[in-house]
Formats: structure tokens, C-alpha cells, sequence
DNA sequence: GATAAAGTGAGTACGTCGTACTCAGTTTTT
DNA sequence: AAAAACTGAGTACGACGTACTCACTTTATC
């Protein structure tokens, strides 16, 4: 089996034949720059092509599907998770509260990334990087592998789902084309013909209550991932002298 | 404004003219049976018109783009969080927990649910219950309902990233009509190859003692979780006598 | 019960998409 | 120098979302 059916185990340069215009980084770079200036939906083969400078069917020279495109935008973007300077802080705690901050400002400077990265199984070299770096934290825990795994797993759902719902809203806003306050109307209005049925006293509470104690979505991103840290930190059998509960940033 | 622009707010009905052939639950329903049968790229207009036995453009009578047609398929679906006897037990941990349990439930029987639900504001009746459903298990705890909805937005968050996760893999795989084991040894082989470099300690390790103490995506789902409310229990002011530390399922 | 308003489903058409296929030309290895 | 293997451009196809037209049917109103 020497096959190159995937995509990072694909030489990039050809065996044999002239060499290619542009590299696959390169690729990726303009599909990202399409993607953050117009959305996910603006990038289409002949669109990333003409931005190239290339005839549309060359980029099937680069990459087998338009899914694959995917793939680099991803794992490209993904770098943006790493902490820049080699040496991370020694305190796993610490460790994974700055990459989950670091993957959240990624991902709110690239609105397409969180939903993107989602939905397809993490494979390139940044993500092994990153799963690299994030295990590398948890070394010495004396923590099983498969613990690790599943310790990281879940500081990450949580990160990429509040990203997600954090995205949700402003990315149906932006292509709603609606003003803010339309929107808000609009959401509203409803709200309130549910509650006027007299079966909603939550809501109603909540929209008569609600925005006095309002968090910013910095504070609510650094709510639940502080409860996580807390709670995984409580669990673990003490090492040194250890816990957590500090609120960074 | 007593403009429709709002798909909720629009009456199902018209006030005038002929019964419409079918419901927009119906047509919700046989949306839901092309995606959870043949996945979320099979609904096209076209098709479910012809499911429906409909043409192809009246689908536009009931919905005024695609798009609608996804909402009303999360709604409909996010219906299966809700527990169906009207009293979730008292204790509000037990409560989010199984609104947890149930939501993954759910998403797990309706693969394209959590990637779709993820993308959009939760704003149809359905998502309108479970937020009141929510919220009243957290009722009497003295909490601002600002505070409910960042303690609830976060476990919610979690549930959402863990499940997209857990879906990537299985649907990457059935997307690719590989088998699993050609999938794994492709993977395989492209992570043997970076810890060929020695750069990738961790990784070497993983493949190493990776499997051991696996533990299956249920317990790691409920890892999860439990450490989440463990930290947002720990977390809030004493009411009653509490602590949640124990594990459900 | 007659009337007309407002719905109905079907058909056609347009622009865009991903991508398969062809072909002449170029670059690199042998 | 020769030839293998690439290159980019062009054309073509089927599927998509949806705008528009039109003859017809049903219902609320007078």
C-alpha cells in the first residue's frame, strides 16, 4: 500500500514534470482570505482559481475535491492554535486554558473555522501538533493515554461548541442582511406571543429580568471552561499540590 | 409590523383559499426521513417535493427558501431533548444531565441534527420549551437569569461540541465509502510517518498505549459532563445540602 | 348561492456549482 | 536528445436553488 490517497501523504511537488505555480499552502492562504473577507459560501473552485490566477480545473492538480480545499483551510487555521513561544506553561491547568483561548480567538477572527473544523476528523499536521502540545501538557499527571485523550477531548467540545453557538447568531445576522435591531425585534415579537400563552414563565422572566447581571461572551466562554478545568482538576488524583480555580485573562 | 417575515410567526394556514395538500410537520418529517436515510446532502427541493408528491415549486408555498426547510428540521427535531413526562426530577443536576443525555440521544439517531443546529440560532417553539425547561430546573436557586443562561448556554455548548466530534469520524467514514479499517491504517500511517521525525513523543505514545484504558464514547461523553457540573456545582452559592459527584448514565 | 380574492400545483428557465475529459505545450529526468 | 509526465486552458454535463408564468380550485364574504 504506497498509495497517496490522502491528502498529507501526497507529495506536494511531482516526481517528474515542471514545477507547480503555486504551492498548496498558497492555496490554502487564498481560500482563507476569501473565506474571512466573504464567507464560507463565496468560495467556489472557479472563484479560488481566478484569485490564483489559474485555470478553475488546475486546482484538481493540487487538491482531488473541493473537500480537500476544506481540509487545508482547516489544518492551516488550526496553526493559529498554537501558543507561539515553544515553552508553554508548566501547569497543565494554565496549558489548556490558553489553548482553548488561543483556539477561540482563531476562530472568531476566522468565522468559518469552528464550523468547518467540526464536522471532519481533525488529520493534518497542525492538528497533530496541536494534540502533540496538548498531551505534552498532561505528561507526568501520571495519567493513562487514553485518559489524556479523552481529558482533552472534552476541554474541546466545550471550546468549539460555545464558538459555535458564539458564531451562530452573527453569522445568521450577517446573512440575514437584517440590522441588529430588526433582528432582535423580530426574535422578540415571537418570544412574546409565546409567553402570552401563559406557558412560558422562564421567558418571561427572562425577558423582563434579563440583562441586568449580563455577561460579555468573553465572560461566558471563560464560565464554562473554568467549571471544566475545575471539575477535571477536582477529579484528578493529586500530584504536587494542586487546584484550580483561578479565572485567567 | 405585523409583517410575516419570521417563519414562526407565519400562520400555517392561509386565511383564504384551498387546504393546503400538507403540513409543514409533514413536510418536516419527510425531510428528517431523506437526511437521517441518506444524510443531509440527499434534501434537495426537488427531491423532497417528489417525496412529498408535491412539485417542485410549491415547496415554496409552505417555506420561502432551503434554508427554512432546515429550521423547521431542527426544531422538529430538537423536540427529542425534551423529556416526555412533564416532571424532570427536582434536583437541577439530575435535570441537566438528562436533558444531556437525551439531546446526544437524539443527535446520535439524527446524524446531520448537531452540525445543522449548530449553525443556526435556536429560535422555533421546541427550542423555545426546552430553554424554558432549562431554565425552570435552575429555578429556586437564586441565581439571576442571566445566570442561568451562561450555566445552561455552557453545559449546552459542551454537549454540542462533544457530539459534533463523535459524528465527524463516523460520517467522514461513511462520506468516504471506505471501510473502517482502510480508514485507520490510512490515518495510521500518516501519524507512523511524523513520529518517524521524533518530534511527536506523545503521539508515539498514543500509538504505543493508546487502547488500554480506552473507554468507550458513552463514558467519555459522561466524563465530560459529569466534571462540568461538578465544577458548576462547586461553584455555586450553597442552597440546600448539595454536592453532584456522582456519575448516571 | 354568487363572486372574487387568494390560494393551489405544474412547467419552464436561468445562473452557478463541482468536476470529468480533451489537448497542445512545457519541464524534467534518463 | 529523447521521452515521460507533468502543466494550464477549454468545453461539457448534470444537479442545484429559485424566479416567473399560468390555468385551476377553494374559501370567506356579500
Amino acid at each position: 500500500m504506497t498509495g497517496h490517497e490522502n491528502l498529507w501523504m501526497r507529495p506536494e511537488r511531482p516526481a517528474r514534470g515542471p514545477r507547480p505555480s503555486f504551492s498548496r499552502a498558497a492555496l490554502a492562504q487564498a481560500a482563507i482570505r476569501i473565506a474571512d473577507a466573504e464567507g464560507l459560501e463565496a468560495i467556489s473552485m472557479r472563484r479560488l482559481a481566478a484569485d490564483l490566477g489559474a485555470g478553475t480545473m488546475s486546482l484538481y492538480r493540487y487538491v482531488t475535491s473541493k473537500d480537500e480545499v476544506f481540509d487545508l483551510m482547516v489544518d492551516t487555521a488550526v496553526g493559529g492554535y498554537l501558543p507561539e513561544d515553544r515553552r508553554p506553561p508548566d501547569d497543565w491547568v494554565e496549558g489548556l486554558r490558553l489553548l482553548a483561548w488561543q483556539a477561540r480567538r482563531t476562530m472568531l477572527r476566522h468565522p468559518w473555522l469552528a464550523p468547518l473544523a467540526a464536522g471532519r476528523p481533525q488529520a493534518g499536521p497542525n492538528s497533530a501538533r496541536l494534540m502533540e502540545t496538548a498531551l505534552g501538557m498532561l505528561d507526568g499527571l501520571g495519567l493513562s493515554v487514553d485518559r489524556m485523550l479523552t481529558l482533552v477531548g472534552a476541554v474541546f467540545a466545550y471550546v468549539n461548541g460555545y464558538i459555535q453557538s458564539e458564531l451562530a447568531d452573527s453569522e445568521a445576522l450577517r446573512r440575514s442582511g437584517l440590522t441588529l435591531a430588526q433582528r432582535l425585534a423580530q426574535h422578540l415579537s415571537y418570544i412574546q406571543s409565546l409567553i402570552a400563552t401563559g406557558n412560558y414563565p422562564m421567558l418571561e422572566r427572562m425577558t423582563k429580568e434579563g440583562g441586568r447581571e449580563y455577561m460579555g461572551t468573553d465572560d461566558r466562554f471563560a464560565y464554562g471552561l473554568d467549571r471544566l478545568l475545575d471539575g477535571i482538576a477536582a477529579g484528578l488524583p493529586p500530584s504536587g499540590g494542586s487546584e484550580g480555580a483561578a479565572s485567567s485573562r
